[in-house]
DNA sequence: TGCGGTATGTTTACGGTGCTCACATGAGCG
DNA sequence: CGCTCATGTGAGCACCGTAAACATACCGCA
């Protein structure tokens, strides 16, 4: 199935083909292109046109699995977080996946609009959701939205931060360490 | 000076003509080639490379300079804070920055490793330093490190997701106000 | 004053990109 | 069996970044 029956003048699967080979890229080196895709699965230059409008159009599916990959990440073998040291757990498992898969995380949330993709909005509402509820659930008492946003933009930060070497750590689990820090030192800000 | 006489074959000032229609193009519409700048300089596309070894060091250059301008807005007819509210002030303008000008923001922060350019390192250095200041010195008694981390990343997380359109908002002033919400809510948190 | 070296700009060229359009193929349905 | 239409092909356009060889003219030195 995945590895196409070629029947010579038809791929049989191009469209998941150039899915699964853009997110192998992705993840290995960064950049790339329409026509590297299609080189490697074998097709013309331009036969992605039959299945993509465009490059946007491709990002936009890429950028839909992630987000789903990601939910998956933050959700599976974990409770509901019920503790401020559950969200900084949350939070590390977020910067955690931006740092195995940063090229993916920048075709994700990098993009200006595009509300054309339904798959892509729905699964982005869905992280919005998901953390908004564990927010609220650890702090019922603050305003929900002002805090879900502050958590998210918390994670959503120190993941760029270290993608971009603007912060830097030794080693993964350092970053998590850090990561940790930064949450619990945020929290323990208000006490004066 | 910046209207540089053109005497036919030499330019005068291409260097600095080239970065400054960069960053009015940053500014305006968002993607600009190197080609591109030549002919708005009135110059062969290749009389670029005379000054800049290759995009990325033209990039460099640029990101210097918007480093520069960031630690102005976050400086300038201000004092140094004293107060959470002032913190958040200090967030809200590093926001309004990165929405103000988001192609430049960009061009600073979204590039993974470029120890090449002592100018941009020096210039992110002292953003770094400015927060790291700042936040120790209004909460002196927690890691400095970590809530210095914490602070930058809260921000710099805000200002991705508000110019990538996962956060939205009507306006620039309704923007501050969530920013302000949003610090005010995670230092409320651990009130609890 | 004249001369030569060098910084600056030009020309040409290569390989890459996204994308469009006209055409070819063949799988599936009547 | 034959048609249709989704799918793949090919040639071609305009653009990009970059390199190499060449042209110009500014500047300092004899």
């Amino acid at each position: 199935m995945s590895t196409s029956e070629k029947s010579g003048y038809h791929h049989g699967d191009l469209r998941a083909s150039l899915l699964t080979a853009a997110m192998r890229m992705l993840e290995e080196g960064e950049p790339f292109s329409l026509r590297a895709l299609a080189r490697e699965a074998g097709v013309s230059p331009t036969a992605p046109y039959r299945h993509f409008k465009d490059r946007d159009a491709l990002e936009s599916a890429l950028a839909a699995q992630g987000l789903r990959d990601l939910k998956a990440d933050l959700t599976e073998g974990r409770e509901l977080p019920a503790s401020a040291a559950d969200l900084g757990e949350l939070a590390v498992a977020y910067v955690e996946f931006a740092l195995r898969r940063p090229a993916l995380f920048r075709v994700m949330f990098g993009n200006a609009c595009d509300t054309g993709s339904a798959e892509r909005v729905e699964a982005a509402a869905e992280i919005h959701d998901l953390l908004a509820v564990a927010m609220t659930r650890v702090f019922p008492d603050v305003d929900a939205d002002a805090l879900a946003s502050a958590g998210w933009a918390l994670a959503h930060g120190m993941a760029y931060l270290y993608m971009d070497g603007k912060l830097q750590a030794g080693s993964t689990e350092e970053i998590g360490e850090r990561v940790r820090a930064a949450f619990a030192a945020i929290l323990a800000a208000s006490a004066d």
